[in-house]
DNA sequence: GTCTATATATAGATAGAC
DNA sequence: GTCTATCTATATATAGAC
Protein backbone atom coordinates (compact mmCIF):
# COMPACT_ATOMS: atom_id res chain seq x y z
CA UNK A 1 0.00 0.00 0.00
CA UNK A 2 1.30 3.45 -0.89
CA UNK A 3 -0.95 5.53 0.72
CA UNK A 4 0.47 6.57 3.91
CA UNK A 5 -0.64 10.02 4.36
CA UNK A 6 -4.22 9.74 3.11
CA UNK A 7 -4.96 6.94 4.65
CA UNK A 8 -3.67 8.85 8.25
CA UNK A 9 -5.76 11.39 7.45
CA UNK A 10 -8.63 9.27 6.83
CA UNK A 11 -8.11 7.33 10.07
CA UNK A 12 -7.78 10.49 11.93
CA UNK A 13 -11.11 11.58 10.59
CA UNK A 14 -12.47 8.00 11.79
CA UNK A 15 -11.01 8.45 15.38
CA UNK A 16 -12.54 11.56 15.71
CA UNK A 17 -15.95 9.88 15.08
CA UNK A 18 -15.01 7.01 17.56
CA UNK A 19 -14.32 9.17 19.81
CA UNK A 20 -17.29 11.91 19.49
CA UNK A 21 -19.92 9.01 19.70
CA UNK A 22 -18.51 7.19 22.30
CA UNK A 23 -18.52 10.57 24.70
CA UNK A 24 -21.92 11.81 22.72
CA UNK A 25 -23.43 8.42 24.36
CA UNK A 26 -22.04 8.44 27.57
CA UNK A 27 -22.76 12.26 29.05
CA UNK A 28 -24.47 14.21 25.69
CA UNK A 29 -23.70 16.08 23.39
CA UNK A 30 -23.57 19.51 25.22
CA UNK A 31 -21.52 17.94 27.75
CA UNK A 32 -18.70 16.84 25.96
CA UNK A 33 -16.16 18.86 24.67
CA UNK A 34 -13.76 19.09 21.70
CA UNK A 35 -11.07 18.93 24.43
CA UNK A 36 -12.44 15.73 25.53
CA UNK A 37 -12.90 14.19 22.16
CA UNK A 38 -8.99 15.13 22.08
CA UNK A 39 -8.05 13.65 24.72
CA UNK A 40 -10.13 10.36 24.27
CA UNK A 41 -8.04 9.76 20.86
CA UNK A 42 -4.68 11.13 21.84
CA UNK A 43 -4.40 14.14 19.70
CA UNK A 44 -4.56 18.15 20.51
CA UNK A 45 -8.22 20.05 19.92
CA UNK A 46 -6.73 21.80 17.13
CA UNK A 47 -5.74 18.31 15.39
CA UNK A 48 -9.83 17.35 15.42
CA UNK A 49 -10.58 21.14 14.08
CA UNK A 50 -8.41 20.03 11.22
CA UNK A 51 -10.80 17.76 10.03
CA UNK A 52 -13.98 19.94 11.49
CA UNK A 53 -15.03 22.67 11.07
CA UNK A 54 -17.58 22.87 14.43
CA UNK A 55 -18.56 20.50 16.99
CA UNK A 56 -22.20 20.27 15.37
CA UNK A 57 -20.33 19.38 12.29
CA UNK A 58 -19.07 15.91 14.34
CA UNK A 59 -22.58 15.77 14.91
CA UNK A 60 -24.01 15.85 11.67
CA UNK A 61 -20.91 13.76 10.63
CA UNK A 62 -22.00 10.85 13.02
CA UNK A 63 -25.31 10.57 11.92
CA UNK A 64 -25.40 11.03 8.26
CA UNK A 65 -25.45 7.26 7.36
CA UNK A 66 -28.35 6.87 9.84
CA UNK A 67 -30.36 9.79 7.85
CA UNK A 68 -29.14 8.07 4.38
CA UNK A 69 -30.00 4.57 5.59
CA UNK A 70 -33.54 5.57 6.75
CA UNK A 71 -34.07 7.86 3.33
CA UNK A 72 -33.48 4.60 1.50
CA UNK A 73 -36.06 2.44 3.78
CA UNK A 74 -38.97 5.37 3.00
CA UNK A 75 -38.13 5.00 -0.95
CA UNK A 76 -38.17 1.28 -0.69
CA UNK A 77 -41.74 1.78 1.58
CA UNK A 78 -43.44 4.24 -0.81
CA UNK A 79 -43.28 1.89 -3.65
CA UNK A 80 -45.61 -0.85 -1.75
CA UNK A 81 -49.20 0.04 -1.43
CA UNK A 82 -50.69 1.53 1.85
CA UNK A 83 -50.88 -1.65 4.17
CA UNK A 84 -49.85 -4.20 5.83
CA UNK A 85 -47.18 -5.04 3.52
CA UNK A 86 -45.52 -2.14 4.12
CA UNK A 87 -45.86 -1.55 7.62
CA UNK A 88 -43.81 -5.09 7.72
CA UNK A 89 -41.01 -3.43 5.79
CA UNK A 90 -40.87 -0.73 7.40
CA UNK A 91 -41.19 -2.72 10.74
CA UNK A 92 -38.03 -4.98 9.56
CA UNK A 93 -36.49 -1.91 7.98
CA UNK A 94 -36.11 0.18 11.25
CA UNK A 95 -35.48 -2.80 13.35
CA UNK A 96 -32.51 -3.48 10.95
CA UNK A 97 -31.40 -0.17 10.71
CA UNK A 98 -31.38 0.16 14.69
CA UNK A 99 -29.55 -2.81 15.45
CA UNK A 100 -27.29 -1.60 12.98
CA UNK A 101 -26.56 1.64 14.24
CA UNK A 102 -26.45 0.21 17.74
CA UNK A 103 -23.51 -2.21 17.18
CA UNK A 104 -21.69 1.21 15.04
CA UNK A 105 -22.64 4.21 17.33
CA UNK A 106 -23.77 2.53 20.65
CA UNK A 107 -27.07 3.70 22.29
CA UNK A 108 -27.00 6.31 20.15
CA UNK A 109 -29.33 9.36 21.92
CA UNK A 110 -31.90 10.63 19.15
CA UNK A 111 -33.56 12.34 21.87
CA UNK A 112 -30.46 14.52 22.87
CA UNK A 113 -31.63 18.15 23.65
CA UNK A 114 -29.02 18.92 20.87
CA UNK A 115 -31.56 17.38 17.83
CA UNK A 116 -33.69 19.81 18.92
CA UNK A 117 -31.81 22.80 17.57
CA UNK A 118 -31.67 24.55 14.16
CA UNK A 119 -28.90 21.63 12.70
CA UNK A 120 -29.18 20.49 9.51
CA UNK A 121 -29.22 16.61 10.49
CA UNK A 122 -31.83 17.81 12.95
CA UNK A 123 -34.11 18.85 10.28
CA UNK A 124 -32.99 15.90 8.47
CA UNK A 125 -34.19 13.68 10.68
CA UNK A 126 -37.04 15.66 11.59
CA UNK A 127 -38.39 15.14 7.98
CA UNK A 128 -37.60 11.81 7.75
CA UNK A 129 -39.71 11.14 10.75
CA UNK A 130 -42.82 12.87 9.18
CA UNK A 131 -42.41 11.32 5.71
CA UNK A 132 -42.69 7.54 7.56
CA UNK A 133 -45.49 8.90 9.76
CA UNK A 134 -47.32 9.72 7.05
CA UNK A 135 -46.58 6.58 5.03
CA UNK A 136 -47.45 4.17 8.04
CA UNK A 137 -50.38 6.47 9.06
CA UNK A 138 -51.54 7.74 5.86
CA UNK A 139 -52.37 12.11 5.93
CA UNK A 140 -54.57 11.92 9.09
CA UNK A 141 -53.13 9.81 11.94
CA UNK A 142 -55.47 9.15 15.10
CA UNK A 143 -53.18 10.16 18.37
CA UNK A 144 -52.85 6.64 19.22
CA UNK A 145 -51.19 5.80 16.41
CA UNK A 146 -48.85 9.36 16.55
CA UNK A 147 -48.16 8.60 19.95
CA UNK A 148 -46.66 5.15 18.99
CA UNK A 149 -45.04 6.35 16.15
CA UNK A 150 -42.86 8.78 18.16
CA UNK A 151 -42.55 6.96 21.24
CA UNK A 152 -40.25 4.23 18.93
CA UNK A 153 -38.34 7.50 17.14
CA UNK A 154 -35.36 7.20 20.31
CA UNK A 155 -35.07 4.00 21.60
CA UNK A 156 -31.59 4.78 22.50
CA UNK A 157 -32.66 4.76 26.49
CA UNK A 158 -34.20 0.97 25.68
CA UNK A 159 -30.96 -0.49 24.30
CA UNK A 160 -28.96 1.18 27.07
CA UNK A 161 -30.99 -1.31 29.19
CA UNK A 162 -31.04 -4.30 26.90
CA UNK A 163 -27.84 -5.99 27.51
CA UNK A 164 -26.95 -9.42 27.62
CA UNK A 165 -28.84 -10.10 23.97
CA UNK A 166 -27.33 -10.66 20.64
CA UNK A 167 -27.85 -9.06 17.42
CA UNK A 168 -30.66 -11.75 16.72
CA UNK A 169 -32.60 -11.61 19.58
CA UNK A 170 -32.26 -7.95 19.90
CA UNK A 171 -33.99 -7.68 16.55
CA UNK A 172 -37.00 -9.94 17.54
CA UNK A 173 -37.26 -8.10 20.84
CA UNK A 174 -37.45 -4.77 18.81
CA UNK A 175 -39.60 -5.94 15.91
CA UNK A 176 -42.18 -7.28 18.36
CA UNK A 177 -42.40 -3.46 20.56
CA UNK A 178 -42.36 -1.73 17.27
CA UNK A 179 -45.25 -3.59 16.01
CA UNK A 180 -46.78 -3.14 19.31
CA UNK A 181 -46.50 0.49 18.38
CA UNK A 182 -47.60 1.01 15.06
CA UNK A 183 -50.35 -1.39 14.88
CA UNK A 184 -52.47 0.68 17.27
CA UNK A 185 -55.58 1.42 14.92
CA UNK A 186 -56.99 4.22 16.45
CA UNK A 187 -58.57 5.32 19.82
CA UNK A 188 -62.47 4.36 19.68
CA UNK A 189 -63.00 3.06 22.99
CA UNK A 190 -63.65 -0.19 21.18
CA UNK A 191 -60.29 -1.43 20.88
CA UNK A 192 -59.46 -1.06 24.59
CA UNK A 193 -57.15 -3.88 24.88
CA UNK A 194 -58.05 -7.68 23.90
CA UNK A 195 -54.47 -7.89 22.09
CA UNK A 196 -53.62 -10.79 24.89
CA UNK A 197 -56.56 -12.73 23.72
CA UNK B 1 -51.68 40.41 54.50
CA UNK B 2 -48.90 40.99 56.46
CA UNK B 3 -46.08 38.70 55.15
CA UNK B 4 -44.49 40.99 52.31
CA UNK B 5 -40.71 39.71 52.62
CA UNK B 6 -40.97 35.80 53.26
CA UNK B 7 -43.46 36.21 50.18
CA UNK B 8 -41.66 37.63 48.17
CA UNK B 9 -38.75 35.17 48.85
CA UNK B 10 -41.24 32.00 48.06
CA UNK B 11 -42.26 34.11 44.61
CA UNK B 12 -38.72 34.50 43.72
CA UNK B 13 -38.22 31.24 44.16
CA UNK B 14 -40.44 29.65 42.46
CA UNK B 15 -40.16 32.00 39.39
CA UNK B 16 -36.52 30.66 39.42
CA UNK B 17 -38.39 27.16 39.49
CA UNK B 18 -40.96 28.26 36.15
CA UNK B 19 -37.86 29.90 34.77
CA UNK B 20 -35.47 26.71 34.76
CA UNK B 21 -38.41 24.50 33.91
CA UNK B 22 -39.04 26.04 30.58
CA UNK B 23 -36.03 26.71 29.79
CA UNK B 24 -34.35 22.99 30.38
CA UNK B 25 -37.52 21.47 28.43
CA UNK B 26 -36.85 24.22 25.74
CA UNK B 27 -33.09 23.23 25.18
CA UNK B 28 -32.34 20.82 27.31
CA UNK B 29 -30.29 21.25 31.01
CA UNK B 30 -26.49 21.19 29.63
CA UNK B 31 -27.53 24.24 27.02
CA UNK B 32 -29.09 26.26 29.60
CA UNK B 33 -26.85 28.56 32.00
CA UNK B 34 -27.37 30.42 34.91
CA UNK B 35 -27.57 33.49 33.39
CA UNK B 36 -29.94 32.74 31.12
CA UNK B 37 -32.87 31.66 33.74
CA UNK B 38 -31.82 35.07 35.52
CA UNK B 39 -32.64 36.94 32.50
CA UNK B 40 -36.09 35.31 31.96
CA UNK B 41 -37.15 35.70 35.35
CA UNK B 42 -35.72 39.36 35.32
CA UNK B 43 -33.35 39.25 38.05
CA UNK B 44 -29.38 38.46 38.49
CA UNK B 45 -27.53 35.39 38.76
CA UNK B 46 -26.40 36.16 42.09
CA UNK B 47 -30.23 36.45 43.37
CA UNK B 48 -30.84 33.07 41.94
CA UNK B 49 -27.69 31.65 43.65
CA UNK B 50 -29.17 33.33 46.66
CA UNK B 51 -31.91 30.62 46.83
CA UNK B 52 -29.90 27.40 44.78
CA UNK B 53 -26.31 26.98 45.97
CA UNK B 54 -25.93 24.95 42.35
CA UNK B 55 -27.59 24.40 38.78
CA UNK B 56 -28.26 20.80 39.52
CA UNK B 57 -30.27 21.81 42.95
CA UNK B 58 -32.73 23.57 40.90
CA UNK B 59 -33.03 20.43 38.42
CA UNK B 60 -33.80 18.61 41.88
CA UNK B 61 -36.01 20.89 43.43
CA UNK B 62 -38.05 20.43 39.81
CA UNK B 63 -38.15 16.57 40.33
CA UNK B 64 -38.53 16.09 43.45
CA UNK B 65 -42.17 16.63 43.81
CA UNK B 66 -42.62 14.19 40.76
CA UNK B 67 -40.68 11.11 42.14
CA UNK B 68 -42.68 11.79 45.37
CA UNK B 69 -45.77 11.46 43.61
CA UNK B 70 -44.58 8.49 41.99
CA UNK B 71 -43.39 7.35 45.72
CA UNK B 72 -46.55 7.28 46.88
CA UNK B 73 -48.20 5.37 43.51
CA UNK B 74 -45.69 2.36 44.06
CA UNK B 75 -46.15 2.43 47.79
CA UNK B 76 -50.09 1.85 46.91
CA UNK B 77 -49.15 -0.73 44.15
CA UNK B 78 -46.86 -2.60 46.50
CA UNK B 79 -50.42 -3.03 48.61
CA UNK B 80 -52.33 -5.18 45.77
CA UNK B 81 -51.42 -8.62 44.26
CA UNK B 82 -49.16 -8.94 41.42
CA UNK B 83 -51.35 -8.97 38.53
CA UNK B 84 -53.63 -7.68 36.25
CA UNK B 85 -55.25 -5.31 39.42
CA UNK B 86 -51.86 -4.15 40.35
CA UNK B 87 -51.17 -3.01 36.90
CA UNK B 88 -53.92 -0.94 36.11
CA UNK B 89 -53.22 0.91 39.12
CA UNK B 90 -49.97 1.95 38.05
CA UNK B 91 -50.66 2.33 34.63
CA UNK B 92 -53.62 4.40 35.72
CA UNK B 93 -51.47 6.41 38.30
CA UNK B 94 -48.43 6.54 36.11
CA UNK B 95 -50.65 8.31 33.05
CA UNK B 96 -52.30 10.64 35.70
CA UNK B 97 -49.07 11.62 37.21
CA UNK B 98 -47.72 12.43 33.60
CA UNK B 99 -50.59 14.35 32.95
CA UNK B 100 -50.38 16.63 35.74
CA UNK B 101 -46.57 16.84 35.13
CA UNK B 102 -47.63 17.86 32.15
CA UNK B 103 -49.08 20.43 32.87
CA UNK B 104 -46.62 22.01 35.60
CA UNK B 105 -43.60 21.11 34.14
CA UNK B 106 -44.21 20.96 30.68
CA UNK B 107 -42.67 18.31 28.70
CA UNK B 108 -39.96 17.57 30.78
CA UNK B 109 -37.05 15.23 29.42
CA UNK B 110 -36.54 12.62 31.38
CA UNK B 111 -33.86 11.48 28.72
CA UNK B 112 -31.86 14.37 29.18
CA UNK B 113 -28.18 13.17 29.47
CA UNK B 114 -27.96 15.29 32.50
CA UNK B 115 -29.97 12.48 34.50
CA UNK B 116 -27.79 10.32 33.84
CA UNK B 117 -25.10 11.56 35.56
CA UNK B 118 -24.63 11.37 39.45
CA UNK B 119 -27.23 13.63 40.95
CA UNK B 120 -29.54 12.65 43.70
CA UNK B 121 -33.01 12.74 41.72
CA UNK B 122 -30.89 10.52 39.02
CA UNK B 123 -30.21 7.99 41.47
CA UNK B 124 -33.92 8.47 43.03
CA UNK B 125 -35.69 7.97 39.86
CA UNK B 126 -33.63 5.37 38.62
CA UNK B 127 -34.72 3.41 41.41
CA UNK B 128 -38.08 4.21 41.11
CA UNK B 129 -37.74 2.74 37.64
CA UNK B 130 -36.46 -0.85 38.87
CA UNK B 131 -38.89 -0.42 41.94
CA UNK B 132 -41.60 -0.29 39.01
CA UNK B 133 -40.17 -2.78 37.08
CA UNK B 134 -40.19 -5.24 39.58
CA UNK B 135 -44.10 -4.32 40.75
CA UNK B 136 -45.18 -5.15 37.35
CA UNK B 137 -43.23 -7.59 35.93
CA UNK B 138 -41.57 -9.54 38.85
CA UNK B 139 -37.99 -10.87 39.46
CA UNK B 140 -37.22 -11.94 35.90
CA UNK B 141 -38.74 -9.67 33.34
CA UNK B 142 -38.95 -11.18 29.67
CA UNK B 143 -36.58 -8.73 27.42
CA UNK B 144 -40.27 -8.13 26.06
CA UNK B 145 -41.58 -6.72 29.06
CA UNK B 146 -38.54 -4.73 30.23
CA UNK B 147 -38.45 -3.18 26.76
CA UNK B 148 -41.89 -2.06 27.10
CA UNK B 149 -41.61 -1.05 30.17
CA UNK B 150 -38.45 1.23 29.56
CA UNK B 151 -40.11 2.98 26.69
CA UNK B 152 -42.37 4.42 28.42
CA UNK B 153 -39.74 5.74 30.97
CA UNK B 154 -39.85 9.06 28.99
CA UNK B 155 -42.91 10.23 27.27
CA UNK B 156 -41.36 13.47 26.72
CA UNK B 157 -40.89 13.64 23.20
CA UNK B 158 -44.17 12.25 22.69
CA UNK B 159 -46.05 15.19 24.91
CA UNK B 160 -43.98 17.56 22.58
CA UNK B 161 -45.51 16.23 19.49
CA UNK B 162 -49.46 15.06 20.99
CA UNK B 163 -50.80 18.45 20.77
CA UNK B 164 -54.31 19.64 20.77
CA UNK B 165 -55.09 17.28 22.89
CA UNK B 166 -57.00 18.18 26.11
CA UNK B 167 -56.12 16.57 29.32
CA UNK B 168 -59.13 13.70 29.29
CA UNK B 169 -57.76 12.65 25.36
CA UNK B 170 -54.46 12.88 26.65
CA UNK B 171 -54.94 10.39 29.48
CA UNK B 172 -56.76 8.18 27.45
CA UNK B 173 -54.72 7.93 24.70
CA UNK B 174 -51.76 7.59 26.70
CA UNK B 175 -53.33 4.95 28.97
CA UNK B 176 -54.24 2.78 26.01
CA UNK B 177 -50.19 3.29 25.11
CA UNK B 178 -49.27 2.13 28.04
CA UNK B 179 -51.28 -0.57 28.00
CA UNK B 180 -49.89 -1.74 24.99
CA UNK B 181 -46.66 -1.49 26.13
CA UNK B 182 -46.69 -2.88 29.52
CA UNK B 183 -49.07 -6.08 28.96
CA UNK B 184 -46.25 -7.88 26.92
CA UNK B 185 -46.70 -11.29 28.02
CA UNK B 186 -43.13 -12.24 27.10
CA UNK B 187 -40.63 -13.80 24.15
CA UNK B 188 -41.66 -17.12 23.99
CA UNK B 189 -41.07 -17.73 20.00
CA UNK B 190 -45.15 -18.79 20.11
CA UNK B 191 -46.19 -15.10 19.95
CA UNK B 192 -43.96 -14.03 17.25
CA UNK B 193 -47.00 -15.44 15.14
CA UNK B 194 -47.94 -15.19 11.30
CA UNK B 195 -44.64 -13.14 10.25
CA UNK B 196 -46.42 -12.46 6.54
CA UNK B 197 -49.02 -15.01 6.72
C1' DG C 1 -1.14 16.55 9.43
C1' DT C 2 -0.12 17.76 13.97
C1' DC C 3 1.45 20.66 17.26
C1' DT C 4 1.93 25.01 20.74
C1' DA C 5 0.05 29.10 21.86
C1' DT C 6 -3.51 32.18 22.07
C1' DA C 7 -7.88 34.94 21.27
C1' DT C 8 -12.39 35.63 22.92
C1' DA C 9 -16.46 34.46 25.24
C1' DT C 10 -19.04 32.54 28.72
C1' DA C 11 -19.67 29.08 32.16
C1' DG C 12 -20.53 28.24 37.41
C1' DA C 13 -19.92 30.30 41.57
C1' DT C 14 -18.67 33.88 45.44
C1' DA C 15 -17.76 38.51 48.07
C1' DG C 16 -19.46 42.23 49.74
C1' DA C 17 -22.16 46.77 49.12
C1' DC C 18 -26.84 48.38 49.64
C1' DG D 1 -33.29 40.05 49.21
C1' DT D 2 -31.04 41.89 45.39
C1' DC D 3 -27.42 44.03 43.33
C1' DT D 4 -22.42 45.05 41.11
C1' DA D 5 -18.13 43.27 40.57
C1' DT D 6 -15.10 39.70 40.22
C1' DC D 7 -12.68 35.07 40.49
C1' DT D 8 -11.42 30.91 38.15
C1' DA D 9 -12.16 27.51 34.89
C1' DT D 10 -13.29 26.04 30.59
C1' DA D 11 -15.71 26.54 26.19
C1' DT D 12 -15.29 27.07 20.95
C1' DA D 13 -12.31 28.33 17.64
C1' DT D 14 -8.00 30.19 15.14
C1' DA D 15 -2.92 31.46 13.85
C1' DG D 16 1.07 29.99 12.73
C1' DA D 17 5.39 27.00 13.68
C1' DC D 18 7.07 22.44 12.47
Amino acid sequence: MTPTRAHQAEATRQAALTAARTLFVRQGYDATSLQAIADEMGVTKANVYYYFRTKAEILEALLAPMADALDRLLDAAERLPHGAQRSELMTAGFVDQVVTAHRTLGAVNLGDPALRRDLAIARRLEALSLRGLHLLHGDHPTPDQAAGFWLAQDLGPVLRRLTGLDDDELRDVLTRLCRRLWMATGDEPGDAHTLDS
